[in-house]
DNA sequence: GCCTCTGGATTTTTT
DNA sequence: ATCCAGAGGC
């Protein structure tokens, strides 16, 4: 018990041994929160003596799950794989797969990403005749999220007093719930609100789980939604021994319906909670640290950290404008040049942090230019590549036949002349019978059941397909994954179907790489291979792959670098509009939120912090003249080493491109300088009672309208979210005919 | 049923 | 600038 406890500062010690009754770790960047947790399980463990089967410990990303448990390995061998530890929603599933059946959950269950959830709701919605011009399914799918992140279930929408946007959300939320029903699917929501409900609904199996938990410990808390907040609260019930981590100041996941209440209501929530503070930081330099807390330090309503550190003060924070972000991308890469050739630094200690991913293009072309190596966490993610997705639906179906998203996702593919006309004859059909798509398609060579009305020109097709799934839902029962997988690949002819079209190849070595996935799950006895596989393709992203130790420049947006620390970080783009991002402008509460961002984006950096701004930028096809971001001006001169642009090289004479450092030299030198602000935006024509859309809150109807200079406040009632005020000019407010 | 064109939108995306 | 979905033409 020595080793557990030696090295951890006292706060750290403190949390470590507070493992009685309910406990809030607020433990800033830095400040060794995953040592704290891993040592917190080991002393439960080896000291307290607990039974690391009685022990759950859930995370957010596969990834921390995996690096906790790596830890705890070297601190409590023993115990290695007996702990409940995981993701939310892998824990769910598991809980879901084990328990589901008096839910009416069935066990072979699969599982929707964002992708399918949408096809099934623009599904319903044409059923349901309603215009997706009006309705932008896309709102659609964030309301019925959103709802289910908060335990809200159709009913509430036809309660009294709804307005009718919320009205059609509960018509298709209803329709959704009884399709992904027959397909036999579950969302990435329902992994969690089924298991809450289940818990309700069956007491039962809740105090089955209740008694077995004598311990829950909850990582990256800020993130946290009501759903799983209710979730750890159930299942602590009994012992009261529950434990989240978390940093309000690092939530940045909101727009995921994390909800910082679950935060600020724990010890209200939880009487005699612990609460500890882990302000001490072991990553960064002093400067760095300052500068962070200065960006941080401007949010209202923050809990009470404070970070200090014993670090070095280092080095100044690099404050630099470049031209445009061409010349950003150049100071970057000729800056890392500089770190990797006379300083100590290789290219794998260093990372460029950016708000959207649009900016890695421009970055992307210089290390592609200068020939230096990078990595880009996430462009099109692998599991979300066409191919990939085709096959991996094609596997789905195999597993379960019900599930209609995939059906029709693969009917036609590859090509078999299968249309849209013959799809929404047979769909009608399935629904006249109430069965499935799949069902459907066998009934056509069956001699005695009913057939759809297909004319029999398009009849062949059909049978065939049916068939050929037949026979290899057959096969999923016997065949390891492997062998079923080169079946399928052979029975459909997808790699002469790839070969065929563009960028063909790589496509197929997309499919090859699935298949080096699938290897893995060689071993696993014929069905559950199977299953085993598709549940890790459905619950994992591509942070997962994010090796460490390769010698490469990483390029990550700000939300991904959440947890990731680097000796060197470049922060790009560190302008008004991109960050904070012009889209959250209107909206206190995301403006805090950008803020957050920017303060997880600064604590990333271990020696050396870039910030970086370009006086001009390119966004969706026109230039624009930024302003610096506000936070540059949060951060005191006395830290910060500043580098403003040389002297204006020939290649700048426009002044109307000119730095304002140039442009003040033009101007004092008597030389006219044109504005380089883009024209007053064209304002959207609004009067009061005028009805509008608005892409985050829905429909909402104008109340008032009181103009400013260009621009104009708007207050608009909106059906989901109520009154807000808004600026004409940033809101994305279309008008509806009334 | 397949191909081509156009209009619209384009923050972030742990699972 | 670009990507995608939906519409319309062949």
């Amino acid at each position: 018990m020595q080793d557990i406890l030696t090295g951890l500062n006292p706060a750290q010690k403190q949390a470590v041994e507070a493992v009685e009754g309910p406990v809030l770790i607020l433990a800033g960047p830095g400040s060794g929160k995953t040592r704290v947790i891993t040592h917190r399980i080991a002393y439960l463990i080896k000291v307290v003596g607990i039974n690391p089967h009685r022990i759950m410990a859930v995370t957010f990303t596969n990834k921390a799950a995996r690096e906790m448990e790596t830890r705890l390995n070297l601190l409590a061998p023993s115990a290695a794989g007996r702990l409940t530890m995981g993701t939310f929603h892998a824990i769910c599933a598991r809980i879901l797969r084990q328990d589901g059946l008096p839910l009416g959950v069935p066990a072979d269950f699969v599982i929707y990403d964002d992708d399918d959830q949408q096809s099934l709701i623009k599904q319903a919605m044409a059923e349901l005749e309603l215009d997706p011009k009006r309705y932008p399914p896309a709102s659609i799918r964030n309301a019925i999220s959103q709802a289910k992140s908060q335990l809200v279930l159709p009913a509430y929408y036809f309660e009294k007093g709804r307005s009718y946007f919320e009205e059609v959300v509960g018509r298709v939320y209803e329709l959704y719930e009884k399709r992904l029903k027959q397909n036999k699917a579950l969302d990435f929501d329902d992994l969690l609100l089924k298991v809450v409900q289940l818990f309700k609904q069956h007491p039962e199996v809740l105090s089955r789980y209740q008694e077995r938990y004598l311990h829950v410990m909850v990582d990256e808390f800020q993130d946290t939604n009501l759903v799983q907040y209710e979730l750890v609260k159930m299942l602590s019930a009994k012992y009261k021994n529950i434990c989240v981590v978390g940093d309000p100041d690092q939530s940045i996941y909101s727009w995921r319906s994390a909800d910082l209440r679950n935060v600020f209501n724990f010890e209200t929530d939880n009487p005699g909670a612990k609460v500890i503070l882990l302000e001490q930081n072991y990553r960064s330099t002093k400067n760095i640290l300052e500068a962070a807390s200065c960006v941080i330090a401007p949010n209202s309503g923050r809990k009470p950290i404070s970070l200090w550190t014993e670090n070095e003060s280092g080095q100044p924070i690099a404050v630099v404008e470049t031209f445009n972000e061409q010349e950003e991308a150049q100071f970057v890469v000729s800056e890392i040049e500089k770190l990797t050739r006379y300083e100590k630094f290789s290219p794998g200690d260093i990372a460029i942090l950016y708000r959207t991913n649009a900016q890695s293009r421009a970055l992307e072309e210089a290390f592609i230019r200068y020939g230096m190596p990078y990595r880009l966490v996430s462009g099109t993610r692998f599991y979300q590549r066409r191919e990939v997705k085709d096959i991996v639906a094609y596997l789905r179906l195999l597993q379960n036949p019900h599930d209609s998203v995939s059906l029709q996702r693969v009917i036609n593919i590859p090509t078999r002349g299968i249309g849209a006309k013959t799809l929404s004859d047979l769909g009608q059909f399935a629904r006249e019978q109430d069965i499935s798509l799949y069902e459907s398609l066998i009934n056509l060579s069956d001699e005695n059941a009913p057939k759809p009305p297909i004319p029999s020109r398009g009849l062949k097709p059909l049978t065939d397909f049916g068939l050929l799934l037949k026979s290899l839902i057959t096969d999923a029962q016997n065949l390891p994954l492997l062998n079923l997988l080169d079946r399928l690949l052979e029975g459909i002819n997808y790699r002469e179907f790839l070969f065929a079209s563009e960028d063909g190849e790589e496509r197929w070595d997309n499919i090859l790489e699935l298949r080096t996935v699938a290897q893995q799950y060689q071993e696993i006895a014929p069905p559950e291979g199977l299953s085993a596989f598709l549940e890790s393709v459905a619950l994992v992203s591509d942070l997962d792959s994010l090796e460490e130790g390769v010698s490469a420049v990483t390029l990550i947006t700000l939300h991904q670098a959440k947890g990731l620390e680097y000796p060197v970080v470049f922060m790009v783009g560190m302008e008004e509009g991109v960050l904070p991002h012009s889209r959250s402008f209107d909206d206190p509460a995301q403006m805090q939120e950008e803020r957050r961002l920017c303060y997880v984006g600064v604590t990333r950096a271990r020696k050396r912090l870039y910030l970086v701004r370009a006086f001009r930028r390119s966004l969706m096809g026109q230039s624009n003249v930024n302003e610096p971001s506000r936070y540059l001006k949060d951060i005191p001169q006395s830290i910060t080493k500043g580098r403003e642009k040389q002297p204006p090289p020939g290649q700048y004479t426009a002044a109307s491109a000119a730095s304002p450092v140039i442009k003040q030299h033009l101007q004092s030198a008597g030389m006219p300088v044109k504005s380089a602000s883009p024209p007053a935006p064209k304002l959207l024509e609004l009067e009061a009672g005028d009805k509008v859309l608005h892409p985050q809150f829905g429909e909402g109807i104008v109340t008032s309208i009181n103009r400013v200079k260009n621009d104009a406040e708007v207050m608009i009632s909106f059906h989901s979210v109520g009154m807000k005020r808004l600026m004409l000019s940033f809101a994305r407010l279309t008008k509806l005919e009334n």
